[in-house]
DNA sequence: CCTACTCGTGAGAGCGCTCCCGGGCTAGTT
DNA sequence: AACTAGCCCGGGAGCGCTCTCACGAGTAGG
């Protein structure tokens, strides 16, 4: 069997064979040394190893992928109707963490966008064809079935932020987004704030939900503040502008803002300006998500930023143990925000 | 043979071979269907669809590798030292657009990332590897040896901007900087403008070349129109604040800025502002990039859009048309902007 | 009527890897 | 000295696919 010296592909890679040929060992032996297997001497472990480092040995994953019966990657589904994705530092920092995590235990990330009905179908076929071993889903809308589809087809999924219908054990990642809003609305009022408004996110959004009870969390027990002084918005910066008209002509007297996204901030800031108000001198305002937009206002916007890169990392380590573990379900993780203080306040 | 009835696998994926019995036809027969071969009587080909539809036959991706000894993927290459990629619209938008364009052929999208020297390497090696069949380079630097080394290596690679050593051949896609930057300029002086200054990026990157090139173009053959008013700044914020400040002690009179990116046309705004000066009453700002800031700043930034969504498309296109043709150099293609209107001119 | 060619098809031979069984060897036990 | 228990290691089998080749049947040409 020669066929190992076919005719010479350029930039011909080497199979396992031809290391173990000059290794002076074994097809089997070689395996077990590139994959730490214990039972190999430490004189055929040091010649193997010498003769990958000379023969630039590089494993074939499709080899590999098709024997082991593993795709050794995982997905990032994108799954978002609206173009605005990726407009927001959120998903390139999720990203990066996952990227990260994953460069550590050699799995392939499959990016994976879906925009139509039609494409969003075909992620779900696409996983569930074994393409993968396991998926990360961001963005899920409330009344996706995607990720359960896939968890009763035993495909190991996380996603990012807590589901609104908390269906049982769904693994996820998400920041404490109570904890977050709590603490803004308390430094508003640390700082001498006493008519402290919101303007939240709609109330079907697990966010929606978690920021506004933070928000009342803060303000729960306080003499003579006014807790109800909240209006709804969608995260947009339109809606925020609208809601922060509303709470003008609720109360003309407040002297602080908490808005549950910084494009809502932004918006509430033009508004509070075309009103004749001052940031910070006559109503503070704080943000959340602490977004690119939140640095370059004027002024530049106080606000809660998620560790986004460590979300990446956790969900990327938890889908790990899932696919290792061989099951679908774990413990949801929830990361600590942080309040990043500017000028707004 | 009976070994395609092995165990019950739980989600068993049917192999060719299971497809071929149930159609009563060879394997190689049904692979012919599945890859859309014409040497295929009409009724086997029907036999075998009505098979693969009922058994839902998709076909296993490592197999199909393994024996074309093709990838069947092609990797997204961020290689950015800096953390502040994806702030900006820009790579997700041009990732939708590889994404969409990639969909359609059945190859798989990898996302590789690397920001410390030694993921740098890593790259280079995946992609030397074979992993992949072609790679997409994006905000590579212009001495990074990456894209020539891959080249070399018969690996086709196409890149976003055009490098700054024109290389004989380097295939890439570029958004016609030129001429956005001089509409933006001309725009700037058809409504009524004299003394336009500019901002503008390094001289080592070709986007700042051709942008002050632009910009130039647009006023030369101009009567009494200063051409020189000029300052370099990094594409930063802060750099253009310090590089409005610069030119409105060049030139107090001054009446219009033209910016060579988004945030530098809003650190020239609060320059502008701190220095008394109304946009766009006194002086007139236009940015350029089209980012997701100039939606929000105070006012809204008039500013040269690339389409870098299709963008994407059109890397992509090239991508495929290079590892079809087996060949790794091409013309590069450049896409028109289009310049958005909105209240700061 | 025989040869030549085309067309659809079946089947063998891999692609490069992992998994597992069994054999040879050494060391420890009776 | 014979026997068992480990430890390494070799190599067969197989993962699911594509590719090539050859064969039989049909059609055309001499």
């Amino acid at each position: 069997m020669v066929e190992a010296t076919r005719s010479g592909n350029g930039s011909a890679r080497p199979t396992l064979e031809q290391v173990a040929a000059a290794a002076g060992v074994s097809r089997g032996t070689v395996s077990r040394v590139v994959n730490g297997s214990p039972q190999v001497s430490e004189a055929a472990r040091a010649s193997v190893l010498e003769a990958v480092q000379q023969l630039g040995y590089v494993p074939n994953r499709a080899a590999r992928s098709l024997a082991t019966r593993r795709a050794d990657s995982v997905a990032f589904v994108v799954s978002e109707p609206e173009s605005r994705v990726f407009t927001e530092p959120f998903f390139g920092s999720l990203l990066r963490g996952v990227s990260k995590e994953l460069s550590a235990s050699g799995l392939q990330l499959v990016l994976v966008m879906a925009w139509t009905a039609r494409e969003h179908a075909q992620v779900e076929q696409y996983v569930r064809n074994g393409h993968v071993d396991g998926a990360i889903l961001v963005s899920v809308h409330g009344d996706d079935p995607l990720p359960w589809r896939l968890m009763e087809n035993g495909t190991p999924v996380v996603m990012s932020g807590r589901p609104q219908l908390s269906h049982p054990s769904l693994p996820y990642v998400d920041s404490d987004n109570v904890e977050g809003a709590r603490a803004a609305t308390a430094h508003l009022y640390e700082r001498g704030r006493r008519r402290i408004a919101a303007i939240t996110g709609p109330q079907d959004m697990s966010v929606g939900v978690d920021r506004l009870a933070g928000y009342r969390k803060a303000l729960r027990g306080r003499r003579g503040v006014p807790r109800d002084l909240c209006a709804f918005g969608d995260f947009s910066q339109e809606s925020g502008e609208r809601a922060m008209r509303q709470l003008l002509e609720r109360d003309p007297e407040l002297d602080a803002v908490f808005a549950a996204s910084d494009m809502m901030a932004v918006g509430a800031m033009r508004a509070l300006r075309a009103a004749g108000r001052r940031v910070p001198d006559d109503v503070a305002v704080v943000g959340f998500d602490d977004s690119e937009t939140a640095r370059h206002t004027d002024p530049p916007l106080t606000s809660v930023r998620q560790p986004t890169e460590l979300m990446g990392r956790e969900m990327t380590r938890m889908l790990l143990t899932l696919i290792e573990g061989g099951s679908t379900t774990t413990d949801p993780v929830i990361v600590p925000n942080e309040l990043v203080l500017r000028g707004s306040v």
